[in-house]
DNA sequence: AATCCACTGGAAAATACGGGCC
DNA sequence: GGCCCGTATTTTCCAGTGGATT
């Protein structure tokens, strides 16, 4: 590391990238989830449905609002991006005015952020913070109403939204009588089958006036879909038909997953790409979904705040030093208190550990268990998920870490 | 059956921070 | 500069608990 490499060296070292690399991909980029194709195989009555819904949009009138339920990956963005992009050419067209904004309510998760977005959405800047939310929210109202539209708001993963703020919602539903000239529509988007029922009864009329379904891909289908973009996708004859059907089998498992299934072709043609290869088979497949699972892990880590990588580091240690696969709070929280102290870092309390020990166990890298050990107490059993080795290695790459690890090797 | 450990996990309060407004 | 209004993170406090041991 930070060896000088002459300009030449840099010249040639995608050299060889360029020799594959056209030979495999035509365009990579319609095989990532995020690309949005005109034709949804398998997805027409969903298609259909949400387009008869929207119509009333081209003579100037304010659809229903739409809920959308269905896994991940079974398309519901997809359908909802592509019918808006022709719902807003046609309305061009028709000269109906239409105004959309796209929101994850995974990022935008506050009242205030939703309406600060909104806003934004409609060309008004507002502060990251500072403003009261009333006064966001009575902008936006001020701004739409002055637009004369008709304006769709999408929310996506709109479970994440009731967690922190379910007045969003509430005051989104509610926003046309504060309106007289323009009018919104909200279509909300979720995985989560029993979000509706948790919703607050005026709410959950308003919002569920029109529900679309979307079921998870077979693996047939997905298999279509897979033809479908690898055409566009890759240089003719370079995928064989065993590649996509291991993809789609793989996906098909994982609750039909078509977001998965690209991922999976598209590292397939990496990893192809790399070898040299022109030909993309079940065997680069079978390569892409290890790469994808150990890519997700250590990207996990690696991003993760050192607070709980220390804590991480702590279960390691634990784990690797004791020959028990598994330690609990109370053990690890005195290591961890050891450590955060040689490493001069603000020394938790142990009800924040234990917070940060549920996040790492909804990021899938550990196991844990509430276990009672009678008189001794209860506690969380806490077992890593992901092999040692693995760990080890993406924890190296922060320095302050490696130190302890490497100390307590010696 | 009663006890009691070593926590869990909810709730509220404290703290830090960023930024508008006057 | 002081105040207000937000978000985000952490601390403080504490009621609750599964089940081996007494």
């Amino acid at each position: 590391m930070g060896e000088e490499i002459s300009d030449k060296t840099i010249d040639n070292i995608f050299d060889r990238y360029i020799n594959t690399s056209g030979l495999i991909f035509e365009n990579r980029e319609v095989l990532r989830h995020t690309y949005v194709p005109e034709r949804l195989p398998h997805r027409e009555k969903q298609y259909e449905s949400l387009a008869a819904i929207l119509a009333p949009t081209l003579v100037g009138e304010s659809p229903s609002n739409v809920f959308e339920y269905g896994q991940t990956g079974t398309g519901k963005t997809a359908v909802t991006k592509a019918v808006l992009n022709i719902l807003k050419n046609k309305c061009q067209e028709v000269n109906s005015n239409l105004k959309t904004c796209y929101l994850n309510c995974q990022i935008v998760d506050t009242t205030y952020r939703v309406f600060a977005n909104l806003n934004e959405s409609i060309g008004l800047q507002i502060p990251v913070t500072g403003l009261p939310t009333e006064v966001v929210y009575s902008r936006f109202v001020e701004a739409l109403d002055a637009l004369n539209c008709i304006f769709i708001v999408v929310l996506d993963e709109i479970d994440m939204l009731l967690r922190k703020s379910w007045d969003a919602l509430y005051n989104l539903t509610r926003i046309n009588s504060d309106l007289s000239k323009s009018k919104l529509s909200i279509i909300g988007i979720t995985n989560n089958v029993k979000f509706k029922e948790s919703l607050d009864p005026r709410v959950r009329s308003s919002l569920g006036e029109e529900e679309i379904v979307f079921s998870p891909y077979l693996a047939p289908q997905l298999k279509d879909i897979l033809e479908d973009r690898c055409d566009i996708g890759f240089k003719p004859e370079v995928v064989d038909p065993s590649a996509i059907h291991i993809a789609a089998a793989f996906a098909a498992q994982e609750h039909g997953d078509a977001r998965r299934a690209l991922d999976l072709i598209r590292v397939a043609g990496e990893v192809a790409e790399r070898n040299g290869i022109t030909i993309v088979t079940d065997e680069q497949v079978r390569q892409a979904r290890q790469i994808i699972e150990r890519n997700t892990v250590a990207e996990v880590i690696t991003t993760l705040p050192i607070q709980t990588k220390v804590v991480l580091t702590s279960i390691f240690e634990q784990i690797s030093n004791h020959k028990s696969h598994n330690t609990t709070t109370g053990e690890l929280y005195e290591l961890y208190s050891d450590i955060s102290k040689e490493l001069m870092i603000d020394q938790l309390t142990q009800r924040r550990i234990s917070d940060l020990i549920n996040e790492l166990e909804m990021l899938g890298i550990i196991n844990c268990r509430v276990v009672s050990k009678g008189r001794y107490g209860r506690t969380k059993e806490i077992s890593l998920s992901v092999p040692l080795r693995e760990i080890k290695e993406v924890l190296s790459n922060d320095y302050r870490i490696s130190e302890i690890i490497d100390r307590k090797r010696k």
